[in-house]
DNA sequence: CAAGTGATGGGACTTGGTCTCATCACCGTA
DNA sequence: TACGGTGATGAGACCAAGTCCCATCACTTG
């Protein structure tokens, strides 16, 4: 595969982050971004489905090593023992260098609407994922259903304190997904 | 208030929802919806904020009718007997009109990413705030979360049920409810 | 009957997103 | 070393969503 600078989708990501931070996602023009990348509007939607997706890239491959880590998960265990092993399996993609720009990321898509809503489809997207692999090892679907949606509350806990304070987000998740459970547990306690 | 043709908003939406069902969603400009409802572009983007939203209309009234009844139920009850709560309320916008156009509805959501991203942003609407209302009743961030994810659950299942067959939405609710949390028991259980 | 109000019409304008075609760098091969 | 293939990019036309602003019209009220 040919190519000229290398690594035209990266810099198209940290051309948009920059600018979002400096002028705002709405002000700011997708042919702006691209040129601030030295590159044209077609090349950016050629990388990006659409201007919201610069800021969404990894999902699809996390919501990958979610499904594959649950396929994985010996047969006998539970569906919440194959979501703690989804969340845990996601923990490779949490670098610091992702981390060192997760706050910017979260402050832009927090300031508009457009995001927000990509933001919610992405996490469906994971619950729905999880809930087709759990269902795929003979969960029925109402259980797969809530142990998906679980999961996806305990991410969203855990990327949240993983941003806060760092360190291994396996651990991290391991803890928030004990956490839900025992929120859970009072919540059926309760009445 | 002055008017002309009364029911502007109702003619858009039925427009809106025809159109999509001939033509599907993107191959129908906005000015073509506004045509048929004898009106112009301008006037749609004046009742609704986008294109997507046509078909979203009564959720910001959902959202209320949750938060209301969870803020009424009586201080001692637990967080979920809240949330069916807010599910009851909602029972009384479930019209037989609404009903009747619910598949079309339906139909054309599942149909569009555009669409079915809006709709996952109403959801975490529900969910958001069922949470602070539960929140504005003492019950800890966790267990609110939780229990409003349950009770979106519990809803959208609801929802397909009463499309399916009809009936009382409040009792299917209160029925969805149930198997949901039956389902939180079972997973508890196996490990 | 005059003035005010609220809903509408109309049109200019920006931008997101699509599409098509030309171009250019690199690669393997003769 | 020349040549053709391939994949990424550039360039520009084009359409529709969404914003803005101002004129207009129906209806109400004093």
């Amino acid at each position: 595969m040919g190519r000229w600078e290398p690594d035209a989708r990266e810099r198209l990501v940290r051309a948009a982050l920059d600018l979002f931070g400096e002028q705002g996602y709405e002000n700011t023009a997708v042919a702006q971004i691209a040129e601030r990348a030295g590159l044209t509007k077609s090349t950016f939607f050629r990388h990006f489905r659409d201007k919201r997706e610069v800021l969404f890239g990894g999902q699809d491959v996390l919501a990958g090593l979610m499904v594959g880590a649950i396929a994985a998960t010996p047969a006998e265990a539970g569906p919440l023992v194959a979501v703690e092993a989804a969340l845990v399996a996601t923990a490779e993609t949490f670098t610091d260098e992702r981390r060192a720009h997760g706050p910017q990321r979260l402050a832009v898509i927090a300031s508009n609407d457009e995001l927000r809503e990509r933001s919610a489809l992405k996490m469906v997207g994971f619950a729905v994922a999880m809930t087709d692999a759990l269902k795929r090892r003979g969960v029925p679907e109402l259980e797969a259903a809530v142990a998906a949606e679980l999961g996806v509350l305990a991410f969203n806990h855990g990327y949240e304190q993983w941003l806060e304070a760092g360190g291994d987000f396996g651990e991290i998740a391991r803890r928030t997904l004990r956490d839900v459970r025992e929120a859970v547990r009072s919540l059926d306690g309760a009445e």
